[in-house]
DNA sequence: TCAGCAAAAAGTGTATACAGTTTTGAGCTT
DNA sequence: AAGCTCAAAACTGTATACACTTTTTGCTGA
């Protein structure tokens, strides 16, 4: 395994056990302890805290550690503008320009989407709602959108995490099929309409304004 | 000077020497040269070196080490892409929510673009010009915004770089008079096109099909 | 019982050591 | 003179060592 590939597992590693909250915000990220778990020395799990503090999922804090993030109400809304600000001209972009091949691709997502959320699976259904976004940028070919978008829409499990209220996620696969039946119909303007709109019926459900307690326990990356 | 002061020396250091062209797209970035240079172990280049290839400054290949990137044709599009639409919606929302403060401080930033390009200050110019559109992601208040479009416009530099042909600089600056005019006239739909022009008229100055051949010499640092 | 404090334990930050790979270059062959 | 070979030099990738800081722990005195 070269080297770009060991640090790179540890990051994925590690990016997956948050967005998929088996870690918790605020949880202590122990270098030794990380080091140990994955076998191999500190070094590389420092080279990978220090891309995760980058991509905002993790903060390190001098000579007391690393953290898992702990975006504030503030910070949580900036992202949500900056991807309201992407995905509505990515939105705009796709209805010109996707082919029928794309379009079918992303008719099939929102299908996987309906079938986890009508079979009750959580865990599937979070993934595949924020990989709708995601694939999109994808499908656009442009894989510079696509990265800055992923960051994002991580950034956003974390938030999503922290700030949720009710549940509103089979309501966002309606929305995404809403989107879909928009481009379909290449009516540019609803598209945009509706991809805003659902960001911001995401952003609604989420009480920002609220203090979260957060618990620190989490050796969850067995 | 504490961890991540040091590291983030290196860090700007790197990027102003990339992005002002003291190293050229290409060059060799040879740890212990470096970490010689600044007085450090390689152990803090490295870190320094993961940062800047995760913003795309640098690229690293497996035990080859780091090089300065040289952004492809197709990947200098594509960061333009984004720009375009991030900094479209952003300018669409500047226009609503500007106050006479926020644009008097653009106001300003114009005036120096103006007499930097008048007194033929070249480097001056070239950062004023990026720094517009930083510094209008800042006056929003969303530093979130404003770090991805850091970022996007230090590769901008680098493209620009490898790519120029003509000096397209006093016309940047003359667009960004244009939008400003616009904003100030709150005519939202105007600034946005103008924005949007703007940013074309800079990738169209570009001749990014052709193939650049790049000179590896460079230890401008000092 | 609890606050305060000091010693120990644990943890981070940086340098260095070392194994493995790539690059360089001198000498040999044609 | 040009090209090939292979050893030496240079460099990267990872682990480890060590200084310094923070956290924990256990003891003391009120």
């Amino acid at each position: 395994m070269d080297t770009t590939t060991a640090t790179r597992t540890i990051v994925d590693a590690l990016t997956k056990a948050i967005v998929e909250h088996r870690l918790h915000p605020g949880s202590k990220l122990a270098e030794q302890k990380l080091a140990d778990h994955f076998g191999v020395s500190r070094t590389l799990v420092r080279q990978a805290l220090f891309q995760l503090a980058q991509k905002r999922l993790i903060r390190m804090e001098p000579a007391r550690g690393a953290f898992v993030a702990t975006p504030s109400g503030e910070e949580s809304r900036q992202v949500f503008a900056v991807r309201r600000m992407l995905e509505a001209e990515m939105t705009r972009e796709f209805v010109r320009s996707a082919t029928k091949v794309q379009i079918q691709a992303l008719q099939e997502h929102v299908a996987q989407e309906k079938a986890a959320v009508q079979r009750g699976d959580v865990a599937g259904r979070t993934d595949l709602l924020g990989d709708f976004h995601v694939r999109m940028a994808e499908l656009m070919g442009n894989p510079v959108l696509g990265q800055i978008l992923g960051e994002l829409i991580s950034r956003c499990s974390l938030i999503t995490l922290m700030y949720q209220s009710d549940n509103a996620a089979e309501h966002s696969a309606e929305d995404h099929a809403a989107i879909l039946k928009a481009i379909i119909a290449k009516d540019e303007k609803l598209a945009v309409e509706l991809m805003e709109k659902h960001l911001r019926n995401v952003e609604a459900s989420l009480t920002l304004d609220r203090k979260i307690p957060h618990n620190n326990i989490a050796m969850a990356l067995a």
